[in-house]
DNA sequence: TGTTTGTCAACAATCTTTGTTATTTACTAT
DNA sequence: ATAGTAAATAACAAAGATTGTTGACAAACA
């Protein structure tokens, strides 16, 4: 994700305007490695403007999706969690604490062999490693 | 997923009784490839047993994941979509159509080398490949 | 400073999944 | 076969996440 500043020149030029709110989350995501929810994005701004509503973080969160500034991520937790590292990279979880690790591998993922892809064109390939944490694993 | 008749022991074994709803439901479930969710279950049950409730097929479909018979997976598509094959594999999905294809490839994801783990014991990877499908392809 | 146009907060609605409960059903032991 | 019992069912409500609606409001820009 871009800095707070290139965000504001990007929506400005998009037509978007600049509100309190949205620098707000644009704070809370940067280099926010924890992969929140949108309401845990929600309590963080909370703190700095008590007025902000749920609906707006939604928006904004799926503009800076829409533009493809953040990801929006589903491990079936039961919530989409929001990437600010929009690099092409891999996760891994913990099945205890539920914690949500970024790994940045290249060539981890083998391309698709063609006679298996079904004659698919694969555009993307995600992995998702879990396993049990430092902390968790006593 | 095990037969009708060798899921039919098992239940009975785990002190669960067999009934014409739960019958339908495996049948159903039987050599199933397109990944169904909880409401296309429903729905095709309904063609046989037009008084079945989604609550019913929630619970046989959450019982047959409990006991390792089923997958239930969440590819990000709104719901939880329920997989007979229960052995490890992965998953091609069209971005166009949404249809969700097996993998069944062994060796195509690599360990995880411990220097990246983090500290981890890893257990599972998954990889979910992404793009566009034949028909789709035009 | 005024005008325009997008955004905000508040609230309702939707969608998926789970909780509750009274009734019915499947199994078991007579 | 019959009755007893524990579990499953259908119907309905509720919960949690996300999106839709709308009138008041504020940012951008001249
Ligand atoms: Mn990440
Ligand atoms: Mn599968
Ligand atoms: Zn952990
Ligand atoms: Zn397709």
């Amino acid at each position: 994700m871009r800095s707070e500043a290139e965000l504001t020149k990007l929506f400005r030029e998009g037509g978007k305007k600049i509100t309190p709110q949205r620098q707000c989350i644009f704070r809370i995501l940067q280099d926010n490695q924890t992969h929140p929810s949108a309401e845990a994005i929600f309590d963080a701004a909370r703190l700095e403007m008590d007025s902000i509503s749920l609906k707006t973080v939604y928006q904004t969160l799926n503009e800076l999706v829409e533009i493809g500034e953040i990801l929006s991520l589903d491990f079936g937790t039961g919530a989409f969690r929001f990437d600010p590292n929009n690099s092409a990279h891999h996760h891994l979880i913990c099945t205890k604490c539920g914690q949500i690790r970024d790994l940045q591998l290249a060539n981890l993922v083998p391309e698709l062999p063609s006679e298996l892809a079904q004659g698919f064109r694969v555009s993307k390939a995600e992995v998702t490693y879990r396993g049990i944490c430092v902390r968790c694993d006593n």
